[in-house]
DNA sequence: CCAATTGTCAAGTGGGTACTTAAGTAATTT
DNA sequence: AAATTACTTAAGTACCCACTTGACAATTGG
């Protein structure tokens, strides 16, 4: 019937801390390296780099190591997880409210 | 330092606890009271009420109490907001993509 | 009225987590 | 080889937050 997608809890979670969510503004713009990543934000590096852990297990951020620099970018199936939980909650919304108007428009004399 | 909406980090900070978003599933079957709601979820009364201070503080969901029951309904703006951020984000990507595909398009006959 | 229902408020607790510092590793530059 | 760059890891701290308990309204049904 309905199974529980596992990510949807790490996902939204992940999402739920600004700094993460300005690096995740951030990578939209294009793939970058981990410490022009904290360059913007005024938290060390160490930070950062467990905000990459923490988006890099939800699936919002894929990065990749070559020589000493890592370069991280954004992985759009995460964004998505999120954007199809709010789509289902506005579709199962409207169909009540469809229902409620099929209801209203019912040609009944009450 | 930055000068965002303020209401996006209640939103998203909101939608970062899973009994939260349990709520909001519920609600978006239609409204319904406070008691009602925590039947299904394996926390106290008092804990409901909590959760639905914050949903109600950042605009996702929205409460009116009539007699001794308050009956609470999701309130679809709230959803929008997180749905913008996240429609953001993709727009920018997919824009830097598109230039990209561009340049590589642009001068050739290959 | 009495009692059950429905919710509210306050205070406390335990666990989580965002952040720092400090020391370490590995790749590049000079 | 030495210095610099670019992370990485560990450990500690302070704060936040989800949740509980327990006492307290306020409404409503018998």
């Amino acid at each position: 019937m309905h199974r529980k997608k596992p990510g949807i809890d790490r996902v939204f979670h992940a999402l739920g801390d600004p700094s993460r969510r300005a690096i995740i503004e951030k990578l939209s713009e294009g793939p970058i390296s981990v410490s022009r990543l904290a360059e913007p934000l005024n938290i060390t590096l160490a930070a950062v780099v467990q905000h990459l852990q923490v988006l890099e297990e939800s699936g919002l951020v894929q990065t990749e190591k070559t020589g000493r620099v890592r370069t991280c970018r954004i992985e759009p199936a995460g964004l998505s997880v999120a954007a199809e939980w709010i789509g289902d909650r506005r579709s199962t919304w409207e169909r009540r409210l469809d229902r409620l108007g099929d209801l209203l428009a019912e040609p009944g004399e009450n």
